[in-house]
RNA sequence: GGGCGGUUAGCUCAGUUGGGAGAGCACCUGCCUUACAAGCAGGGGGUCACUGGUUCGAGCCCAGUACCGCCCACCA
């Protein structure tokens, strides 16, 4: 090794991972480590892709965690040998992104309508590729180690090719039509929205009974609705057919109050006999339920609300132009001049809300495209249910049957202009489905374009080349992972599902991992609109990305947590642990060569530390293979803080001063292990301590992941090593509760058999003699002697304290033992435990001299 | 309205098939000991939400209660 290396080494006691981050990155990059071959079979090769972000999007905590842990596992494949990609790209995000380009228009005094649709797309595209990469960039801040030369995006032309044969084949196998159909319309983004697209608000409406009076008879029938402007749209009212109160107005016709319209009386199931009145106007035009109620009956279907949210021609001039809020107003100030209003009370109920723009969602019929969901859906329940694609944790794969086998159908049409525009051409009554025009004059494209989701539905397969049988999809189809927040479950991972086995012929990916959700610190959900968003790059600026991965993964259990940098700092810790730990290793092991074996030493605890490696290696890497991270991370942690450092270390630095070779191989062997078992997590450190390493041949990143070394396992060294550790602590803990200065060396001899190791009198500060006198104390094996500056009354305190605590551990244990259903039913070896357990406390109390 | 999850130390969370309650942070005491004060050694702190049950034994299993959170749902 360079002079110069060991002497920057010397120089830097801490770990800095704002110098070190982007110089590193920068050499995986230019390594070439990310973007693999695409060669090979999708059986032996490791793929992930990852969830596509908004282009609009800025990287929050979900895509931190997400991102840390799908880094983890490429890299630990990679490490392995494995061609490993993980393919990278964003989401075109049709209305989000649409509505920011938008509002930037706005700011210059244009609209889109101005602009014109045409001129408008060109300008999401500008927008698109000035600030579209933007979050790509903060996953490399992460330390992501994507494939990014192979970055993807939902729009591009390749892309699109895939997106229209889907639609294509969805058309000629019959599942894809076009409908008249109640829609959720969203007023905010003037387009139809999906199902998963609505959220469901409490809201506090008034609830209005309304008077209709019946045809030929001085009786009439209440109605209650929180909706009386669309009365105007009523066209029929429905009672249970059950109910004796209304049997003998079926078939009759009650007059529409304020329009004066015949509306049939019909009896219909859905109507609960309970509720209010029992009777129910029906709105086709305007209510999700009366709109299937409606169809059921043959209703007409009339619609007073138009798509820009304001009253229609249909609703009549007293409201035409008016908005919704207006016209309930004006119609509830009709309906109590003519006496038909009968009450008014305070009523709450959920609404449904647009999760795009926040207003309130607007059923309507709209001519729209559907695609039927039941055949899609039947295999990829199979695919579930047979365990072709599992689902961690398992709660989630119920969720995600009940769902599938209610499934509806799929509103896909979206009517923005950002977005993969609809391949149907019309001309006439005639229809055609393809990319281009078919020849001839008059052809005039669909103007809408799909929902977002349509395209990133086939995002494992259309990446990849689909439909073209390219060798990155026969090299990395299907994916081995994928994980997501639950939100999304429905949204996109079931429909990749169903896609990947239409098109691809097979499920997208092997296990689905629903990870938690990072909360704010309060409890809340971290989102911007409520100001509770943490920044990840923020953190990353503080404590390094190795901190933020750690923490992150630290945290993350099977529950949702609210997010906290405590086990942020516990990896910045940790990174700058290592980075020290190894400073003092790679500083005095100096020159020897780094073992390119394991080393099979004489010493006990040489042999304790690497056998406490192997398990350690076993573990953790069981763990990330099993996606538990929190627990790997963790396990990682504590071996190296307190196994290796507090102790081995400590046992080791005089062997490793006087310049001893075995230890120092020991040493190297231990960290480069170490370091590689860690670098799944913490790539930036472990790289860059390898990069000072004697052993070192070549990146980190793709060094051969550690597998377990069977012959270093020595269970006998375990104990030995362990007892000795466990002496020394009960010795330090004696020490200070006898308030001994940490400079006192204490005189001692040993009772045990043989002599204790070397380290047990220097970590303990105790000199192990034969002199002969009265033992002050005995601790273990230990008997301890007077020597000067020992406070004895301290002392004897301490004596009498440890006494009672071994009474009472007595005392328990003999009340176990002597509890005849506990010996008898108990298994024997818990019973053995017991039994052990009361000899050793009364041996010691024996030595104390009770 | 249905379903799922949670309630454990001051805070954030672990806790395998039931066999003496753990971690990190925070707190207290003593140490600037030649890898690291982002450190070292030691320590205090819990009626495991509540009520009942099963068991020799329950944080863990069963029944119920109370809060908190999430998902799904066409009762006006």
């Amino acid at each position: 090794m360079a002079d110069d290396r060991l002497k920057s080494l010397e120089d830097r006691t801490r770990y800095k991972p704002e110098e070190v981050e982007g110089r590193i990155f920068a050499e995986w990059m230019d390594g070439g480590y990310f973007h693999p071959p695409a060669s090979g079979t999708a059986e032996e090769n490791f793929s992930i892709a990852i969830p596509p972000p908004n282009v609009t999007g800025v990287l929050h905590m979900g895509h931190a965690l997400n991102g840390s842990m799908q880094d983890a596992l490429t890299r630990m494949n990679r490490m392995r040998g494995i061609n490993s990609l993980w393919i990278l790209g964003t989401d075109h995000a049709g209305i989000a992104t649409q509505s920011v380009v938008e509002k930037d228009l706005l700011k210059e005094g244009v609209t889109r309508e101005e602009l014109g649709r045409e001129k408008f797309v060109e300008r999401v595209w500008e927008w698109k590729e000035t600030y579209g990469s933007r979050i790509i960039e903060q996953y490399r801040r992460l330390g992501a180690s994507c494939d990014y030369e192979r970055e993807r995006f939902t729009l591009d032309r390749d892309y699109a090719r895939a997106v229209y044969r889907v639609f294509k084949q969805l058309y000629d196998k019959g599942y894809i039509y076009r409908d008249n159909y109640m829609v959720n319309w969203d007023p905010g983004s003037r387009s139809a929205i999906s199902d998963l697209e609505v959220e469901n608000r409490e809201v506090t409406d008034a609830l209005f009974s309304i008077d209709y009076e019946i045809e030929d008879s001085e009786e009439v029938i209440t109605v209650a609705t929180v909706r009386p402007e669309t009365i105007l749209a009523d066209t029929a009212i429905a009672v249970n057919p059950g109910d004796e109160r209304y049997s003998h107005l079926v078939g009759r016709h009650a007059i529409l109050p304020l329009v004066g319209r015949r509306l049939p009386i019909i009896a219909d199931d859905h109507v609960d006999i309970e509720f209010g009145t029992g009777a129910l106007k029906i709105t086709p035009g305007h209510d999700v339920n009366d709109f299937e109620i409606g169809r059921a009956n043959g209703l007409e279907e009339i619609s007073v609300i138009g798509e820009d949210g304001r009253m229609s021609e249909d609703a009549g001039p007293d409201y035409e132009g008016m908005t919704v809020g207006e016209a309930q107003e004006a119609v509830v100030v009709a309906l109590r001049k003519a006496g038909a209003l009968s009450a008014e009370e305070p009523y709450v109920h959920s609404v449904p809300f647009s999760h795009r723009s926040g207003e309130r969602i607007e059923p309507l019929i709209s001519l729209q495209w559907f695609c039927r969901m039941d055949e899609l859906a039947a295999p990829a329940i199979e695919a579930v249910e047979n365990g072709d694609v599992s689902i961690t944790p398992g709660q989630w794969k119920r969720v995600y049957l009940d769902w599938m086998n209610n499934i509806r159908p799929w509103c896909v049409s979206r009517q923005l202009w950002w977005g993969h525009r609809i391949p149907v051409w019309y001309r006439g009554d005639e229809v055609h489905v393809h990319e281009t025009p078919p020849d001839g004059d008059g052809w005039v494209q669909e103007e809408d374009v799909l929902d977002t989701w349509f395209s990133s539905a086939i995002w494992p397969f259309a990446t990849l080349g689909w439909p073209d049988d390219t060798p990155e999809l026969r090299a990395f189809y299907p994916t081995k992972f994928l994980t997501t927040a639950r939100e999304i479950l429905f949204l996109w991972v079931a429909r990749m599902i169903m896609t990947g086995i239409e098109f691809a012929g097979d499920v997208p990916f092997k296990d689905v991992y629903v990870h938690s959700v990072i909360q704010a610190r309060d409890g809340r959900r971290m989102s911007k609109s409520l100001g509770t968003g943490i920044d990840p790059i923020g953190e990353i600026d503080i404590h390094g990305a190795d901190a933020l991965r750690f923490g992150l993964l630290a945290m993350s259990s099977t529950q949702d947590v609210r997010y906290s940098d405590a086990k942020v700092q516990q990896g910045r810790d940790l990174a700058n642990k290592m980075w020290n730990a190894s400073r003092l290793i790679l500083i005095n092991a100096g020159e020897t060569g780094a073992p390119t074996e394991a080393p099979t030493p004489t010493r006990p605890e040489d042999r304790w530390i690497l056998s406490r490696l192997e398990h350690t290696i076993g573990s953790v890497t069981n763990k990330y293979e099993t996606y538990d991270f929190a627990h790997a991370v963790t396990e990682l942690y504590s071996f190296f803080w307190s196994e290796l450092c507090d102790w081995y270390l400590e046992i080791a630095k005089a062997r490793l001063y006087d310049g001893e070779a075995e230890v120092s191989e020991v040493l190297l062997w231990t960290l480069e292990r170490v370091l590689a078992l860690a670098h799944p997590v913490m790539p930036f450190v472990t790289e860059e301590i390898w990069g000072s390493h004697p052993g070192r041949t070549g990146h980190m990143v793709v060094h051969p992941f550690p597998s377990v070394e069977e012959a270093s396992l020595d269970n006998e060294a375990e104990a030995e090593i362990s007892a000795e550790i466990e002496l020394i602590r009960r010795l330090r803990t004696w020490r200070d509760l006898a308030q001994v200065p940490v400079k006192t060396v204490l005189g001692a001899r040993y009772g045990g058999r043989g002599t204790p190791h070397d380290f047990v009198g220097r970590l303990s500060r105790i000199e192990f003699t034969d002199e002969p006198g009265e033992p002050l104390a005995t601790v273990g094996t230990v008997q301890i002697l007077e020597s000067p500056g020992l406070d004895s009354a301290a002392v004897a305190e301490r004596l009498e304290a440890r006494r009672a605590e071994l009474r009472s551990e007595v005392e328990r244990g003999e009340r176990k033992l002597s509890n005849e259903g506990f010996v008898a039913k108990a298994p024997e070896e818990v019973v053995e435990e017991e039994r052990g357990k009361l000899e050793k406390y009364r041996a010691e109390l024996d030595e104390l001299g009770a």
